[in-house]
This record gives C-alpha cells, sequence and structure tokens, in this order.
DNA sequence: ATGTCTTTGTGAACGCGTGCACAAAGATGG
DNA sequence: CCATCTTTGTGCACGCGTTCACAAAGACAT
C-alpha cells in the first residue's frame, strides 16, 4: 500500500523499519493460522513459504524484534504470536468509528477481520440524516452532528474514512481536532493532516490503474515487439465520455445508499 | 500497497520504476480535476502539492515518460493527462470480473470510479446458486460454474477476488487457467500463482494494524517514556476470545450475504 | 536580438531495504 | 562429554528510490 506518511523519518520507530512493520501483520497471520493447527514450533524457513517472503528477510524482521527463536529448533509459535501482537498493540482493544455508511461502509462494518483482532466498531457515522438510527451490521447508525461527542466519549484514535471524496478532508480534520490521530482512507482524495497524525490510503482505482499498466505492458511484450500504439495523438483523446456517474476525481469510495 | 510482486525483477519496465508507476495513477487524479477547471498549464511545484508528493520525484517520474513539460512555463494539462493514461493503458477498455459477490464484493461493484476510467464490469461471479440472477449493481450475478466461460468469451485479464480467505487459492487458479493474468485480492490469504501473473492485495486488517503499531508507539512515547508495557507475560496470553466470527485468518474480506 | 527570470530535466550522493552467505548457538544422538 | 547436524542471527554488499542542487532550456520583456 500507499501510505500517506505524513510525518516522521520513516525508520528509527524504536529500532523497527517500516518495512518491518507491514510485514508483522502477515506473519501474526501465518503463525495464528499454525497455533489453530496446534503446531508447536516453526522454521524460518516455512513460515517465509506460509507469508509468502524469503526467509533471511523474515528472520531479519524477527531481529528487529529481539531474539525469539531458539537455533536448530525454529520459533515457538504461541510465543511469537504474542510477542507480535504486543508489538503491533493488539493485546489492547482499539475503538473505531466508520465515517460514511455506503456500501462500502456497510461492507466495512460487517467485515469480521476488525474485530476479531483487536479492532472494536465503537460507531458509525453517516452525513444522511435518513440513516441515522438504522443499524448495519447490528450498529445503530448516528449522525455526523455527534462525531466529535462520540469520539471524545469512546476515546477513539482510529477513523476510518469512507465517504465521497469531497467531503473526505472536511471529515478528516473534524476527525483530527476531536482527538483522532490515525486515519485509515479509502476515498480517492489526499488527505492534508497536521503532524502527528498518520494516514493509510486504501484505493481501489489506483490498485486496478497499476495492474492495467502490467496488463498492457505484458500485452505489447508478447504481440508487436515494435509496439505499434506509440502513435501520438496530441491530445482531446480520453474524453471523459458522460457515464452515469460523474468525473471519477470526485467519485466516492463508494456511493452512499 | 502491498503487492504479490509475483514475478519480474521489479523495475526495466521498459525502464519505468515500479515506484514511479504507483505514482502515476496519482497524478493523473490530480491532472483531471484541474483538467476540469480548465487549467491549461501547472507547475510541477503545483500538481506535486495536489498529488501529495515531492516536487523533485515528481519531475523525476515524468522525466521517465519523456519530456512533456515545457522549461519556464509547466506542464500542458490535456496533453499530460493523455500521456499519462496511454502509459498505464487506460485508453483501452479492460473487462473486469469481481468473484465473491458479499458485502465487499457489493460494494465494489457499485464502485463508480472503476467504470469512470477504463475498466469495465464484465461480469459478477458467485458460488451461492442463491445469489444467481439476482442483480447487484444492474448486472445479474452469475454461477462460479460459468467462471471459465465468462473470462473466454469477454477475453477478461483482469480479476477481482472478494471471496473469503478459504476459496481465494481456488478461485485464483481458476480464473490463471482461464487467462486471467491481473489479480487484485481482497482476500486476507498469500495466493500463489505461475511467473507472468500479477498480483495486487489489499488488506484492510493489516492496514489497521499497521495503523495500530504506530498509535501505539505514540501513546507510549508521550506517557511513560520508561514504557510500563515491557512486561514479559510468557504466553497464552491473547486467546482468542470467541468472538462471533471465527478466526479471523480464514475470514474472508467481508462475508457473502 | 539580448538579457532576465522561471521552471524543467538530471547528475550525483545518500539511505533504506533486500538477499547472500556464514559464523554462532543450541539440540540431539552416541 | 563430544561430535554432528540443524537453524538462527547478522555482517556485508548491492540496488532501488529519494532528494538535493544546478545547469540547460525556453518564455517574455525591452
Amino acid at each position: 500500500m500507499a501510505t500517506g506518511r505524513t510525518h516522521r523519518p520513516a525508520t528509527r520507530s524504536r529500532g523497527i523499519p517500516e518495512a518491518t512493520v507491514a510485514r508483522l501483520p502477515l506473519y501474526l497471520r501465518a503463525l495464528t493460522a499454525l497455533s489453530e493447527r496446534s503446531v508447536p514450533t516453526v522454521s524460518s524457513e516455512e513460515l517465509a513459504a506460509a507469508a509468502g517472503v524469503n526467509s533471511a528477510k523474515l528472520r531479519k524482521d524477527f531481529s528487529y524484534l529481539g531474539s525469539y527463536g531458539t537455533r536448530g529448533v525454529g520459533y515457538d509459535v504461541e510465543y511469537l504470536v504474542y510477542q507480535i501482537s504486543r508489538e503491533l498493540g493488539l493485546t489492547q482493544d482499539w475503538p473505531v468509528v466508520i465515517v460514511g455508511i455506503g456500501n462500502l461502509g456497510a461492507a466495512l462494518a460487517n467485515y469480521g477481520g476488525f474485530a476479531s483482532r483487536g479492532f472494536r466498531v465503537a460507531a458509525l457515522i453517516d452525513a444522511d440524516p435518513g440513516m441515522a438510527g438504522k443499524p448495519v451490521a447490528g450498529i445503530p447508525v448516528q449522525h455526523t452532528d455527534e462525531l466529535e461527542s462520540i469520539i471524545r466519549d469512546n476515546g477513539v484514535s482510529i477513523g476510518v474514512i469512507a465517504t465521497p471524496a469531497g467531503a473526505a478532508q472536511q471529515v478528516c480534520d473534524r476527525l483530527v481536532a476531536a482527538g483522532v490521530t490515525s486515519i485509515l482512507n479509502f476515498a480517492p482524495t489526499v488527505l492534508s493532516v497536521p503532524d502527528g497524525v498518520d494516514v493509510r490510503k486504501v484505493d481501489l482505482s489506483i490498485e486496478l490503474q497499476i495492474l492495467a499498466f502490467h496488463e498492457q505492458r505484458k500485452a505489447g511484450e508478447e504481440a508487436t515487439t515494435g509496439v505499434a500504439a506509440e502513435t501520438a495523438v496530441p491530445a482531446a483523446a480520453r474524453e471523459e465520455s458522460g457515464t452515469d456517474q460523474g468525473p471519477d476525481g470526485d467519485v466516492p469510495a463508494v456511493m452512499p445508499a
């Protein structure tokens, strides 16, 4: 992904590199699966294969956490699960609010992976007064007016933005002002936040465009190696052929129903 | 974000670095917004600010595409929009199939950003026979049995997996066997694919965990600098306190309704 | 035509991340 | 207790990506 890397000179998070942090959840998932199968220990080789990474990388990653392995044997699964959970801050409960209960917001609210790993959906918030009180995933939607009080009363520090792009920055500002210091942004916009606030971005459209790039290259490679699409059309091309949806730039992660 | 970087030694994609490719969609979005406001030209400084990146980085990125700017003036917005679109392969239409029409799959089907930028949802596929024929986002859901014929008949090369984790690899295998060479995976699993197939992964749970890590560090920093949470609890902790949902590891990106 | 001013394009330095390859550590068997 | 064998932990080198800083290029005014 894609991070808003809004502050902090990357590394020096107590020594743990950012790239390593991003892989810890991956290891944790693989370890949890092993734990369920009651596997007592794993070698770096096995675990690396399960997580889809290089074993040397995995060992180096773990070395940042400390020496939790036993040479000649491997890593104790349960112990490692606990250590990584603790390192990631998953031993405590993180109340989370989701703002923008459209299709995506609702999907997120129903997402099982949230609750099962230290995250608790404290509230669902939407600007549409018609949504207020309507339960989604068993939680009644609340109106944006109550955003500040919800944040403060529940001690929420993590917010998820699933609003249309146009509303994202405003929602973000209110979240931050109310005390939120970490934001997961699904709206297709660049959010600007003060120092000390972390933003991570998930953008479906961007992911697809990256795939399209590689796809095009593959196609152009195997077919005409000389590439026939190099014709330099001046401009005017790529006119937004008025689809039902407005110009993409302002389209929400998903339209509020 | 997170890529399956399954093949290819990264760079050398005709010279364009992977990191640059990942930013092109960002620039494109900012440029499209400018285009709509009929702004004729932008400087690297302005555009960089709009896209949330460093201006030197942006200029270097564009330099990989060619010399499309005019010194002393900046970049022609329309021309650049076209060039980037072409580079990303967005001037052609990419038929896409979405497999797994649960909450998330439905949200994706309704996502406006797909259709508006060269991507067309060719079909929605789900394993539940009860879903067959039921329209989602105006498109009737089809049964998994027809997966192969759909792919072939529509010439689909990009597939989106939004199934539970347990089904993801199997779906992936079938997609690849049928001719799909790019996959966007929302299921929390590591997919293994043959060389030549690109996989990109979007994992909501992982993003939140990364945020939690930084959040914890912030909290531990400002409060007790000596960190009081360093108490080394042996193990046994972090018992999956049987939530309604099963163990997260196998939870789908979102449960099929 | 010439000079000034703006902005691009890029050479070079630096830092992070990755992967190799091996020494150190410990288990295990005799 | 010693030898052997497995697997960790890490020093080192390499390459990608980022950033600085500046020369080259062109617009624009005079």
